[in-house]
DNA sequence: GTTAGCACTCATCAGAGTGGAGTGCTAATT
DNA sequence: AATTAGCACTCCACTCTGATGAGTGCTAAC
């Protein structure tokens, strides 16, 4: 059997007006939809093998058809029609309190998921190399070494040292030039024993402070620092009955809360990443790898500060979105969001 | 009317029972209530008695009693045992994974979620005084200095800042003399303008440099530094049918995720705060000053990593919460978490 | 003061009946 | 050959009903 054109816009018309309802919708509804003049009739011979081919379904004899995942996937990837919705406001809002990125994330996410009503994630930007750029050693008080180590990516950690007893100031001194001019550009796997050992030599003595140091330069290098995910409207979830029933709800706010269900999917991106639109990306039902979002649709965006530091914004909700307002709204966010960062 | 012993000892257990079952109990249940030999009949008169006083409630004519705020408010004022529940397995949990105290916090937060059924909150911890202990401006390359500024609380901050050209080693020592004996104890609203003017004047030159410089440190300084905010089990909230109503729910959940309700209301306990216990409070419907909260019961305990470092925890729950278990589960926490700041 | 007994109230539940939306199939129409 | 009208059928959603049972308040007896 095939899709011919007629099929194609009777799939269609279900569809809208599923998105629109949310209930099943019958043969006489799209018989009276304007531009295909068809008796119901026709169209539910239509619909039976649109059924056979499995892009509608039937949640019982005698109720109307819903779209199946096969059918969203096909609306998403040929009838979709972003809407160009406007965000002006948000470029506004974000103007005024335009801190720091992590601020201007925060709000995006809520901006969206007020806007859409749908609930909405936003993970801030992923920094991908840690070589070391700069490191400083500095005594604040008689029992306190602060260490500071600026990355390359202009990232800066600190942590401070306890120590016994007072470090002379030529002792920082020197050691700052050794770690300096040993580590720097080095990623934290290119830290060896043999390196190590050198600086130890250099240094002579003082090697208890050196491996204080040495340890704490590690620790910070490892720390995880998995990018923060901001969320916002995640109870909107609660707003559609498909999604409202209490454990699937529960499942999908609890995925929310606990943030690093969203990690493994961010990883997960950094293959595919490097074209270079803002790769907006539809995933229906199990085409989620999040199990718990089975029952959903989560449409993600790619957002970029500046070269090679890129984040993720993603947006939730039932499986019958208007996808056409989330990617459109998408689109047109992204573009500010691109305008904004240039500015900073 | 008095509140004479019998009278007790039944609101006692009709709370008891209430918080076991979750539905109204009747005269009959009551009576058969082992230790006092009543009749169902007796237990009425009883009963329509302490409705007259305002301890319960009848949700309709013809169904059984439930506890009101008041009634719950005797319970936890006078009536209370709190269980000593064992939460051993938590300080192991802990020991591995010890990182940072954030760290430490937000597995706090999923521990006591994970064993009490209710949502939890955790607020880090809140410096109080905000005095500049040590001030450093490094160069990190030719167009970024960096500026770290310790506290006195040891919590460190750091900021970069741009620069056109390079500014000279000799510079910078002396910018750091100037800014380390001007600046050095003083609270952000301390440093006037004649101070500033000062400063400017020692340096002579390179003005620009100091404007941007002397503007990160009051940036820095008036930072909204809100202590963090975990929160863990919010879904709990859907496991009781008397809060799961969709927009009742939608409102609780809603309030743990945008963290700011909780702001205001960690802001209140900085005054009542000081008694050397760990201070646990428990809040009933109308009792929470978060509007959002008027059917929940909250039970608050304050924690103290060092001398004028504290936080809070909460657990929010139906009025009809295990206060016992809680109460129990709280103290015995409190002891474990004195525990392990200690050790750090 | 306590209790047994009784009439009464009200929520909850199951079952029956109804209406409506929608289907699939067949026969008639174009 | 494609389209349509017509009809029987299915199933959900809703309402109404009566039965059940838990629980009360009151009165009269203990």
């Amino acid at each position: 059997m095939e899709l011919d054109e007629r099929k194609l816009k009777i799939l269609q018309a279900i569809i809208r007006t599923y998105l629109d309802t949310g209930e099943p919708v019958g043969s006489r509804t799209i018989s009276k939809y304007s531009e295909l003049n068809l008796s119901s009739a026709t169209i539910r011979n239509e619909m039976a093998d649109l059924e056979e081919m499995g892009y509608i379904l039937q949640p019982h004899t005698s109720a109307g058809r819903i779209p199946s995942d096969k059918g969203y996937r096909l609306y998403v990837d040929t009838m979709m029609e972003a809407k160009e919705s406007e965000v002006n406001s948000l470029k506004e809002e974000l103007e005024e309190k335009a801190g720091r990125v992590d601020d201007v994330l925060k709000q995006v996410a809520k901006f969206l998921a007020a806007n859409t009503n749908y609930a909405t994630m936003v993970s801030g930007p992923k920094y991908q190399s840690k070589r070391v750029k700069f490191i400083q050693i500095t005594s604040v008080d008689e029992e306190h070494l602060l260490a500071v180590i600026v990355l390359d990516n202009n990232s800066v950690k600190n942590q401070m040292i306890r120590v016994d007893e007072a470090v002379e100031a030529e002792v920082l001194l020197k050691l700052n030039f050794i770690l300096n001019t040993t580590l720097n550009g080095l990623d934290v796997v290119e830290m060896n024993l043999a390196l190590i050992q050198r600086i130890k030599e250099q240094m002579e003595t003082h090697t208890q402070v050196i491996d204080s140091v040495l340890e704490v330069i590690g620790k910070t290098l490892l720390e995880n620092d998995d990018p923060e995910i901001y969320t916002s409207g995640t109870t909107n979830i609660l707003k559609y009955p498909e999604l409202a029933d209490k454990s699937k709800a529960a499942e999908i706010i609890s995925a929310f809360e606990d943030k690093e269900t969203f990690h493994s999917w961010l990883g997960l991106s950094d293959r595919e990443m490097g074209n270079d639109t803002h790769d907006i990306q539809v995933y229906i039902g199990d085409e989620n790898n999040v199990a718990s979002m089975r029952d959903c649709s989560m449409v993600t965006a790619t957002y970029q500060i500046r070269e090679g530091v890129y984040g993720k914004i993603g947006i939730v909700g039932p499986k019958r979105m208007d996808y056409d307002k989330v990617v459109g709204t998408l689109n047109s966010l992204m573009g500010q969001l691109d305008d904004i960062f240039k500015e900073k």
